[in-house]
RNA sequence: GGAGGGGUGGGUGAGAGGCUAAUACCAACAGACUGUAAAUCUGUCGCCUGAAAUGGCUACGCAGGUUCGAAUCCUGCCCCCUCCA
C-alpha cells in the first residue's frame, strides 16, 4: 500500500477518481492541477498568491534550474523549497521535455542527451543518472525519470525507439534514485500508437514506480487521439498509484482526462495564455485585447471569485494589455489560475458527490474552447447545409 | 530679403523613371499558444466587388508638363524646417 496516494472515491459512470496525495510538504486532494514554474517561479505570482488561489502543488524544471542558478546555488540555499519560499509540495520535471522542445540544441544517444545551453551556448550532457542527481539535490517531493519526448507525427519506428530508450532511462533512473521521502515517477510513452502505449504501460508497471506519468501527449495530435491513448493506457496502470498526465491544462482537456482516470496534471497553458492576453470563462476563451472589451463594464468573468474579477472591469484589463502595463500579466494570470483551480475543485466535489458524469456533460456542452474551433464548426455546418441544398456543387477546401 | 533642406498611406519613415497600392516600425483589427528559450508568435491592414485568385477605382502637398510609362525628371504655386540678414 502506497503512503503517497490514497484513493477516496471512484465515479461509477466514468473512470474519474478522487484521492489524496501525501508528500513531505503536505497533502493535496486529487484530481489536482500543478501550475508550471519552470524557473522556480510561477510567472508573476508569489507563493502567497498561489496559496490564495488554491494552488496546492507546483511544477519546477530540472533543466532550467540546473542551467540557472545551478545546482550548487540551490542546494547551498537549502533546497528548492527554501530557495523559492514555497513550503507546499513541488514536482520537478526531469528535463525530458526540453530534450524535445529545445531539439535543435541537442544530440541524443542511449547514454543521454547532449544539450547546448540556450542561456550561454555551453554544452551539457544530461544522463538519466545526472537528472536524478540534480533532482535529489533540489529536493522536490516528486521527481521524474528522464525521458525522450518525440514530436507528434514521427514514424512508429522512431516513436518506438524513443520509447525503448525512455524505458532504458527509466530503469537507470530508478537504480540511481536513493533520496528518501521523494517519489520517482515513471513516464509512459508510445506516442499515438495503441500497441506501443500498452507495451510501455506494461513495462513501466513492472518496474513498480510509486506513480505513473503519461507523457508524449498533447503535442498537437487531435484530441480524440489523445483520449483514445488514455483509454488504452490508464486501465493498465495500478489503481492504487497516482496517474499524472503531463502537459495538459486546457479546461475541456482537464474535464475529459479526469473522466479517463487521470489524477494529476500540469501545464503552462493557463499562465502563458494569461500573459498573452487570453482569459478563460465558463463558456469560452477570450482575447482580452479585442475591441469588444474596450468599454466593458463588468468583470471578465462574472462567475469568477478571483481578485481580478472582484476588483476590476474587463475594460480596465483591456486597457492594461493595450498599454503593456506589467499589472496586466499578473491580473490575467491570477484569473486564469483561479479559473483552473476552481474547475478542479468542482470536478473533485462532483466526483465525491457522485455527480461527475453530469458535471462533465454540462461543462463540455457549454464550453467552446477557441474562436478558431467555433468558426470551424460554423463553417462545417454552413457547408453541410449548402451541400444539402446544392449537392451538385462540390466544394473543395 | 538671401542660402539650403523638406512635404509619401492613421503615425514615424524608406523609396529617387517600369520589379510600387508603395520597404520597415508603430497604431488598429483578428487569431494562436497545453511536462514555458514566450510580457511570445502569426495573419490582415487605400476604396469598391469577391470565399479567393483576380478585376475596377483613387493615391506619395497643389496645378501643369516631359515620357510608351512618374511618388521618382521639368516648370509654376502653396506650406514647413534650418542658417544668414
Amino acid at each position: 500500500m502506497s503512503r503517497l496516494f490514497k484513493l477516496t472515491k471512484t465515479c461509477p459512470e466514468t473512470k474519474a477518481r478522487a484521492g489524496m496525495l501525501t508528500t513531505p510538504h503536505g497533502s493535496v486532494p486529487t484530481p489536482v492541477f500543478l501550475p508550471v514554474g519552470s524557473q522556480g517561479t510561477v510567472k508573476t505570482l508569489t507563493p502567497d498568491d498561489l496559496k490564495s488561489l488554491g494552488v496546492g502543488m507546483i511544477l519546477a524544471n530540472t533543466y532550467h534550474l540546473y542551467l540557472r542558478p545551478g545546482v550548487e546555488a540551490i542546494s547551498k540555499l537549502g533546497g528548492l523549497h527554501k530557495f523559492m519560499a514555497w513550503d507546499l509540495p513541488i514536482l520537478t520535471d526531469s528535463g525530458g521535455f526540453q530534450v524535445f522542445s529545445l531539439g535543435h540544441l541537442r544530440r541524443i544517444s542511449d547514454e543521454g542527451a547532449l544539450f547546448r545551453s540556450h542561456v550561454d551556448g555551453s554544452e551539457h550532457f544530461l544522463t538519466p543518472e545526472f537528472a536524478i542527481e540534480i533532482q535529489e539535490q533540489f529536493g522536490a517531493d516528486i521527481i521524474m525519470v528522464l525521458d525522450e519526448c518525440p514530436p507528434y507525427g514521427d514514424s512508429m519506428e522512431s516513436i518506438r525507439r524513443a520509447m525503448e530508450r525512455s524505458h532504458l532511462w527509466a530503469e537507470r533512473c530508478q537504480r540511481k534514485h536513493k533520496r528518501k521521502g521523494q517519489a520517482l515517477f515513471g513516464i509512459v510513452h508510445g506516442g499515438t500508437f495503441a500497441g506501443l502505449r500498452r507495451q510501455s504501460a506494461g513495462f513501466l508497471t513492472s518496474l513498480d514506480f510509486p506513480g505513473y506519468a503519461i507523457g508524449g501527449l498533447s503535442l498537437g495530435e487531435p484530441k480524440e487521439l489523445m483520449h483514445s491513448m488514455l483509454d488504452e493506457t490508464v486501465p493498465l496502470l495500478p489503481e492504487d498509484k497516482p496517474r499524472y498526465l503531463m502537459g495538459v491544462g486546457s479546461p475541456e482537456d482537464l474535464v475529459e482526462c479526469v473522466a479517463r482516470g487521470v489524477d494529476m496534471f500540469d501545464s503552462a497553458l493557463p499562465t502563458r495564455l494569461g500573459r498573452n492576453g487570453a482569459v478563460f470563462t465558463r463558456h469560452r476563451r477570450y482575447n482580452i485585447g479585442n475591441a469588444r472589451f474596450k468599454q466593458k463594464k463588468g468583470p471578465i468573468d462574472p462567475d469568477c471569485d478571483c481578485y481580478t474579477c472582484r476588483t476590476f472591469s474587463a475594460a480596465y484589463l483591456h486597457h492594461l494589455f493595450k498599454a503593456q502595463e506589467l499589472l496586466a500579466y499578473r491580473l490575467a494570470t491570477i484569473h486564469n489560475v483561479r479559473f483552473i483551480m476552481r474547475l478542479m475543485e468542482q470536478i473533485r466535489r462532483s466526483i465525491l458527490d457522485g455527480t461527475f458524469s453530469s458535471f462533465r456533460d454540462d461543462f463540455i456542452q457549454g464550453y467552446r474552447p477557441t474562436d478558431a474551433e467555433t468558426r470551424a464548426e460554423q463553417k462545417k455546418k454552413w457547408l453541410g447545409a449548402r451541400q444539402e441544398k446544392h449537392p451538385e456543387n462540390e466544394v473543395v477546401y
